[in-house]
RNA sequence: GCCGCAGUAGCUCAGUGGUAGAGCACACCAUUGGUAAUGGUGAGGUCGGGAGUUCAAUCCUCCCCUGCGGCACCA
């Protein structure tokens, strides 16, 4: 016999090998009827499977969000029988559960399109109403081989061999159609429910190797209830309302063309928010860092030196004068990294132990020949800007500027309005240089390092280790903040490399007089400048917290009237420090405020004959429709205050925790998320 | 780079084997209005590029470029 706890504390005991079902039968048959699987010991497990030890048992429905998971793991399944039956040539492969859905990968000649869709939805359909229930086997690896073998299914094959010898074999059953699986699954196919859609095709390479062949991927969601998925594709539809080159083309930030693939011709309101995240920057760095520039383009022989012409010469540029007489015809590297450059700097003239920890930062541009398919618009350029920077420093100094670095990010993060990060620390990759001492000790400071950020976050920041991930010249962090819909960014890296300063023979003078290496750390913190305002203008959905808006207060008139007024009004805004426009065009005062609203202007100060004779201005603020009256003084003081960027701010009131994540509407902080 | 899809006016899109259309935006005219679209007129396109089929190609075929959705990659 065996003891099974029940949620609700009572305990009771049945025979050994004794199912979940009979259990929930014995209970009740309705409860054995809405139970889709259960969980023993909060392990999911298949409802029929015998329970073999003391264990607590729940019960799990279609409800459950734990169930949400088997919906869509069943409704894989019944994705690869439609697809079959319809098409049985095809081959299955894999059919995992990923965030927001699922997908399965089949190899057929022909890939799927979206065409296929209704026949697969259809037959798709039929299946979970016939209900056929899941059951489970357990097969010999031979036979299992022998069957799918048999059936011309390779993939299946493939992925027999690769299950470690030992473990069992199940194959689950969904009336004719049979599938290698680990499980588990809930009863029958009707309980997928019809809450699903196949949402896009996709060629995916076999096991995720671009040697492999690729197959055709179908990607597909499925909810328990009808609304759940509704509300899903609701927020798809948010989501790409969003999207920066939607907005960037509505609010006239940016733009690409196809002379330039993955080269961004920003417009003057893109490159005032571009600007105006660099300036926040270099104020960040001031006192600690000092500011360089090192050349675009540089000989090839010092790649060569770097290593980058051997490890990364597939992705770089290179140029060369483009006269055919040229005297100098060598080929100089457009530099894809700005560390190169910086060690020579640090190379010219001797350094002594006093000079470190040296901190050397450069908004450097560089380029990188990206592979056609990876550019994606503001993210993924093929030249860019980074908050590049590199401490020189000793061995003993590491820990303390790995935590000062750590300092700066993070605080940089929450003034733009991040605030769930995640930093993770990456160790040796298989491709590397440097001595495995070397590795032991860097990363053995690194995880004190990492550690301590946990530590001293009070438990905001969460930590993770990515093992194999480094850089092939050393361990690294990666921070990842978390935007207001909740897609994760990796931007800021902080990169030990043992690599460099010894390839291009930096050195410093110590305290004994002998020459020593110093270790290099490359950091930065938005990343790439241009991907950092994608994201910002992604996270904000265009509605920038004003420090940042391009365009910070238009004023607008009712009629010819208020023009000399509202010229006025924009002079003494501009004077007060505000980015300014003004609006004097022969057109209806509803019309000027569409646009404006549209074009996502933060403050339209709207001037008419009473605010000219008062010498006021009426104030609307964006996502609002309440209109304020205020004195122009007053309304520009207002304005000119919540202007200043975070950090700024902050030195105006230094008691002030600054909150990056609120936004001003209309005097009312509202969380960026809520816009 | 790989698989699939797409490219028509500044933007969003319709369309046809007989060289094109709408709305918005733009220009001009009238209108001078109190917080999300005033009316009229006009201008604007070598239908992504190249080759082929055809009497005739924006439309069909092939190649290339660019973009989109994924995959792979991301120093």
């Amino acid at each position: 016999m065996i003891n099974v706890t029940f949620p609700d504390g009572a305990a009771r005991q049945f025979p050994e090998g004794i199912s979940g079902f009979e259990i929930a039968k014995g209970i009740s048959p309705s409860l054995a009827k809405r139970t889709v699987a259960m969980a023993l010991d909060g392990v999911l497990a298949d409802l029929a499977d015998p329970i073999t030890r003391d264990a607590r048992i729940e019960f799990v429905n279609r409800d459950d969000p734990r169930a949400l998971e088997l919906i869509r793991h069943d409704a894989a399944h019944v994705l690869a029988e439609a697809v079959q039956s319809l098409w049985p040539e095809t081959q299955v492969t894999i059919g995992p559960v990923i965030e927001n859905g699922f997908y399965y990968d089949f190899a057929r000649d022909e890939p799927f399109s979206l065409e296929d869709f209704p026949a697969i939805e259809k037959k798709m359909r039929e299946i979970i109403a016939r209900d056929a229930a899941f059951t489970k086997e357990v097969w010999t690896r031979e036979q299992a081989k022998a069957f799918f073998a048999a059936k011309g299914e390779n993939y299946k094959v493939e992925l027999i061999d690769a299950i470690p010898v030992g473990d069992d074999l199940r194959i689950y059953r969904q009336g004719e159609w049979l599938d290698l699986c680990r499980g588990p699954h809930m009863t029958s196919t009707g309980k997928i429910g019809n809450a699903f859609k196949l949402m896009k095709v996709a060629g995916a390479y076999w096991r995720g190797d671009s040697n492999n062949p690729m197959l055709t991927r179908i990607y597909a969601t499925a909810f328990a209830k009808q609304e759940d998925l509704d509300l899903y594709l609701k927020q798809l539809e948010e989501a790409e309302k969003r999207d920066h080159r939607r907005l960037g083309r509505e609010m006239d930030l940016f733009h690409f063309q196809e002379e330039g693939p993955g080269t961004v011709f920003w417009h003057p309101k893109g490159w005032t928010l571009f600007q105006g995240i660099i300036s926040y920057m270099r104020r960040r760095l001031a006192g600690d860092y000092d500011e360089v520039n090192a050349p675009q383009i540089l000989d090839k022989s010092l790649w060569e030196t770097s290593g980058h012409w051997d490890w990364y010469r597939e992705n770089m540029f290179a140029a060369q004068s483009a006269g055919d007489e040229a005297e100098d015809k060598r080929w100089f590297v457009l530099k894809p990294m700005n560390c190169p450059g910086h060690v020579q700097i640090f190379k010219h003239g001797l350094k002594s132990y006093r000079d470190l920890p040296l901190r050397m930062a450069e908004f450097g541009v560089v380029h990188r020949y990206e592979a056609s398919g990876a550019m994606h618009g503001l993210m993924r350029v093929r030249g860019f800007t980074q908050d590049d920077a590199h401490v020189f420093c000793t061995e003993d100094q590491l820990a303390e500027e790995c935590l000062k670095i750590n300092d700066l990010i993070l605080s940089t993060y929450s003034d733009f309005g991040f605030d769930k990060i995640v930093v993770k620390l990456s160790t040796r990759p298989e491709k590397r240089v440097g001595s495995d001492a070397l590795w032991d000790h860097a990363e053995a400071v690194m995880g004190r390092v990492l550690k301590q950020i946990e530590a001293q976050s009070g438990g905001r920041i969460q930590t993770a280790v990515n093992e194999g991930e480094g850089a092939f010249y050393g361990p690294k962090f990666e921070y990842v903040l978390r935007d207001a819909i909740g897609r994760d960014w990796q931007c800021g890296t902080t990169q030990v490399d043992f690599n460099l300063p010894e390839r291009f023979g930096a050195f410093y003078i110590d305290a004994d007089g002998q020459k020593k290496t110093p270790v290099m750390v490359h950091r930065a913190i938005c990343g790439s400048i241009e991907r950092f305002t994608g994201i910002l203008i992604e996270h904000f959905a265009g509605h920038f917290p004003l420090w940042l808006a391009p365009e910070q207060v238009k004023v607008l008139t009712i009629t010819q009237d208020g023009d000399a007024y509202a010229r006025e009004v924009a002079e003494a805004a501009k004077r007060a420090g505000l980015r300014v426009g003004v609006d004097l065009r022969n057109e209806k005062i509803t019309y000027k405020v569409r646009e404006h609203s549209l074009a996502k202007a933060p403050v339209l100060l709207v001037v008419g004959k009473k605010e000219a004779a008062e010498r006021t201005v009426s104030i609307r603020r964006l996502g609002s429709q309440e209109q304020r009256s205020m004195g122009l003084d007053q309304a520009l003081a207002m304005l000119q205050l919540e202007a200043l960027p975070p950090d700024q701010k902050r030195l105006r009131a230094p008691d002030a925790v600054a909150d990056g994540a609120a936004v001003e509407l209309d005097g009312k902080r509202v969380v960026a998320g809520q816009l």
